[in-house]
DNA sequence: CCGGATCCTAAGGGATACTG
DNA sequence: CAGTATCCCTTAGGATCCGG
């Protein structure tokens, strides 16, 4: 739905929020980054990211899989065998995402403890309502 | 719904990737990024950010600037005044936040021209059905 | 000016069963 | 093995109106 240049007729320092959004939208989902961490090692069948991508259900694999290639995040090769065998590769357009990301681990491990205390202290101060 | 730590218990690699969403879920919403930027500059005031986020609706505006104070990620000043004046500035943590997602902007902008191409590319491929 | 309360729609996502 | 197809529920988010 949205498309990736609807940046522009903004003017202000929200232009740089609409691109960030713009990665976001990519790997926002509830799924994308375990499947690109999957996949980053090197070619992943359907169903071994089944069982790494741990509570995913078959139909949010499917739809997942799908919108990374799309994207180009993802490349599918289909070996035409008997049973089938389908492989997933990350590209190296996903590598340097998975790898832009590494900042955000690092903040979210960073402030993982003053996260969780303010929440707490916020619950607490709007506890009587 | 989600709390912080969850990423234990896996064991593998899986367990980057929810560290990675951790982060991905505090900034994950439609509006947060537009509003953290707005505010990063200095205080901002409950109308100013209504006019800079475009498209922003009252309600939304409000549900995401509690969601950003509960997580310690904004500051809520009220001044006892007639009219109300209520001043939103970005906390520290929040400006690392910011800082982290620079990563981000880049990697969109270097691969914008790439990611429609590819998604051009699968769409024709897959156009027949 | 700064919201809260209410109603409603749409999108995300889970469970399960079926198929080439 | 690698998916589709269906059904259903839950959440995000928009529109609107009311109140201190």
């Amino acid at each position: 739905m949205s498309q990736g240049n609807s940046c522009v007729s903004i003017g202000r320092a929200q232009a740089r929020a609409c691109t960030v959004r713009e990665a976001l939208d990519r790997v926002g989902g509830k799924w994308s980054i375990g499947i690109l961490v999957a996949a980053a090692k090197g070619p992943v069948r359907f169903t071994e990211l089944e069982r790494q991508v741990e509570g995913i259900s078959r139909r949010m694999l499917t739809l997942t899989l799908r919108n990374l290639e799309r994207d180009g995040l993802l490349h599918r090769r289909v070996h035409p065998t008997v049973p089938p065998k389908v492989e997933y590769t990350a590209t190296p357009m996903a590598l340097e995402l998975y790898e832009s990301l590494v900042a955000l681990t690092d903040w979210a491990e960073r402030h993982r403890g003053a996260i969780s205390e303010a929440r707490a202290a916020y619950d607490r101060e709007h506890a009587g309502q």
